[in-house]
DNA sequence: CAGCTCATGTAAGGCGTTACATGATTGG
DNA sequence: CCAATCATGTAACGCCTTACATGAGCTG
């Protein structure tokens, strides 16, 4: 059985307020890339799924510019179905693919040098996505009247603390290695 | 463009020792299922790709079983097409949607008590997965000669790691929702 | 010989992305 | 009026899983 996760995406956004296909995704780009994301051709057919089931309708209040836009809202079944999902447990499925760790895996055959510096740019890469992530907290606890606040600042907390525990272990890893370079020279 | 990881996760595991396809499997399951997965509706056509690419060929030794069973060789046009995918640098594709995440994300529209009762539930999960990757390590550190050794102990490292700083990151957000459901109550 | 594991595969189908197509409106 | 942005979609394709199909050998 497949998820489809991105009906429970559009759903949860439109508990915060009623959006356009169009604003759905920029909320999405804006607000949770870091952990989220949505293509169109994902996003359109799904609306229109929802449509159908009649978890979200149509807005009569129609959106602030001229434009055809269709501005959707949930409806009482959308909730109904979007809590029923909040409160299903899930099995923690282990990552399923991490291709920098296979990569890890496989280190005998480069050289230590080579897989030194693939931590290190790795290490350099989550630097800058930590900062980002810090941006967004801070830009969050702006605003901490927010029924969502609570939540939200929790989600980019879990993101904060998992790219600092994977910085964490670059650094180690790469003393590691460094380490073992230096014995094998020595050798 | 798409990368099919598949190919270098076999090529990779090729470079170890000669293995048939049921073998890869299982060597998957055994030893990297917590980062990486594969479906036979993924693998047997891959080996088939593979040969046709020339990445790797039909070994000669037979098995140890009197089975039909296909044993495979990386061949050297293999060894650097997977050496050139290891040093290639990816950037930090932020996973890409992280369902737990994003129930979090939405949590006003359930109960704080719930919302508690879900990261519960989630840290004991994740204690169970601490427990056996930590075994996992054990194992490992107990064959230190395999030039494998430092690699393979480094990526259950990771796992490792990562699942200690989502306990605790579970723990504290447990804490925050108990202090905000308090302030709810007491007001 | 029944049932297990070994062993290799295929078919169907869902998920998801990329790239393209199409227009309307707005701002310079 | 030209470009950018707003706005909605579709087509094609790749990845991946699930479930099934098939058959050989092994074990009691």
């Amino acid at each position: 059985m497949k998820k489809n996760t991105t009906k429970y995406a559009v759903l949860g956004l439109l508990t915060i307020e009623p959006l356009s296909g169009y604003e759905i995704k920029k909320m999405i780009q804006n607000s949770l890339a870091y952990f989220w994301s949505e293509s169109n051709g994902q996003l359109y057919p799904t609306l229109n799924q929802l449509l159908k089931e009649n978890w979200i309708v149509l807005s009569d209040n129609q959106s602030t510019s001229k434009k055809k836009s269709n501005r959707y809202e949930i409806t009482e079944a959308g909730r109904v179905k979007l809590q029923k999902w909040m409160c299903q447990e899930e099995e923690e499925k282990s990552i399923h693919r991490d291709e920098n760790l296979l990569k890890l895996f496989f280190g005998s055959n480069i050289s230590k040098k080579e897989c030194i510096q693939r931590l290190k740019n790795r290490k350099k890469r989550l630097q800058e996505k930590l900062k980002e992530y810090q941006a967004i907290e801070n830009k969050l606890r702006k605003d901490s009247t927010s029924p969502h606040f609570i939540y939200w600042l929790l989600t980019v907390n879990c993101g904060v603390c998992g790219v600092q525990a994977a910085i964490n272990w670059c650094r180690n890893s790469i003393i590691t290695l460094e380490k073992a370079q230096r014995d094998e020279i020595s050798k």
